[in-house]
This record gives structure tokens, sequence and C-alpha cells, in this order.
DNA sequence: TGTGAATATGTCATAAATGACATAATATGT
DNA sequence: ACATATTATGTCATTTATGACATATTCACA
């Protein structure tokens, strides 16, 4: 995965926020990686769910959560922890090795 | 990793709350998983950062955090979130690659 | 044994994440 | 086009995580 200008763009849209040493280089290599895992698992999440022909209404049963945390989860939301989206993927039956692939 | 009762225990006194549902099997497989992944983390935390020949507080000052939330992450405090573990572990040069492994 | 460095533990005010709710947008079939 | 199911977005009160600080404990080594 590369990010450029322009998909740093459009996650701040999203709500991220940037630190400011990489005005001139785009992100740092840490905060690339810690975007990326995420977005891994949110992505993992959103076809784990699909996969078992789940709503994310449903979904959010299983996890006592609600249905528009689900669509943060999936959607890569900034005010998603890792860990919820570990604790879900793991709601769903992901073992902790699968987890480790869909990681790095 | 194996957690029996006494584990458990252990784990209890460090302020870990675990469902009700397991008072007899011991802790369900997925509570289980969640720990091992955190313990997993906070090993791999301590190891790098002593193999860098780092003070708690010296990686503190590196985080931008204090030296006893440093001694919690490594403790598998349950205050501390994944989240703040793999931040530090990127900031420790830890790759995604890396990351993953110590996790599976 | 004593002394200083490192680590652990407890607490707190502040900040961030969470579930919930309302509602908007988007699909999907008829 | 219309109805209905699903997903997305915005907001908020409450819960949980965080850095900071004080202090206790453990460690290394003279």
């Amino acid at each position: 995965m590369t990010v450029n200008k322009a998909k740093q763009a459009k996650l701040e849209r999203k709500g991220w926020k940037f630190g400011s040493a990489d005005e001139f280089l785009g992100l740092s290599a840490q905060e690339l990686a810690y975007i990326e895992l995420r977005l891994a698992l949110s992505d993992t999440l959103k076809s784990k769910r699909v996969s078992k022909k789940l709503t994310q209404a449903e979904l959010a049963r299983i996890l006592n959560s609600s249905q528009s945390r689900v669509a943060k989860m999936e959607a890569g939301d900034p005010t998603v922890s890792i860990d919820l989206l570990i604790k879900s993927l793991l709601a769903l039956g992901v073992s902790k090795k699968e987890l480790g692939r869909s990681i790095l």
C-alpha cells in the first residue's frame, strides 16, 4: 500500500490527524504502518462479516454494540480502537494466527 | 500457553475481569486469545526495549509518555490499550511483519 | 549493609473511545 | 418510481485509557 498526498487528504477528511514532521515527505513510516494495520483489520472485519452473511446490525448484537459503531469499524473511523477491532474479529471466530497474517 | 484457574486468578489480581459464562470451563477461547495477544505484545515491547538498552524512563520520553505507563504496558496492565502497545512497538522500529509474527 | 538506579504500584484530572440514538444516504428488489 | 432493507454520518452522555505525579519496591554493586 502506498499513501500519497491524495490518500492522506482522504484520510484527513475521514477525521485523521497527522503529526507535522511530514509536510514534505508525507506520513512517517510509523504513522503509515499504524494506519495500514488498522485498515487491514477493518477490511478483514468487513469481509468476515459479509462471508458469514451477517448485517451490521446483526453483528452489532453479537458484539453488544450498535450498527453505527460497526459501520465505523469497517470504515476505518479514527474513533475506533484497535482493541475493539480485534475483539470483534475474535468474536467472529478469527484465530490469532489469522489475525497475525492479516496484519503482516 | 495454557490458562488454568491459578493463572486466571493471577490475572484477576492484576485487575482483569472476566465474563461469567465460564465459571466451570475457565476463560472462553475468545477471552483467552485476546489476553494472550496482549501479553505477547507486552513481552515483545519489553524485550525490544531491553535489547535497545533503554530504561523505561528513556522509552517513555520517546513515546511522550511516562515511566509508570511504560511499566504498566510491560506488566500487561488492563488499563493499557492494544493501540498504545502497537504504537509503542512501531516507535521502536518494529515492522508490521514482526508485529504479525509476534501475535500469531 | 547501604546507596543510588531502575522498575512497580496507586491515584487523579483530562482526553479519548464507546454504545446509543436520530437521520441521511444508498442499495435492492418490484 | 416506490417501498424497504442496509449502510453511513453526526452527536452525545457515559465509560475507559492516558500522562503525570508520588511513593514503594526491587535490583546491582561497592
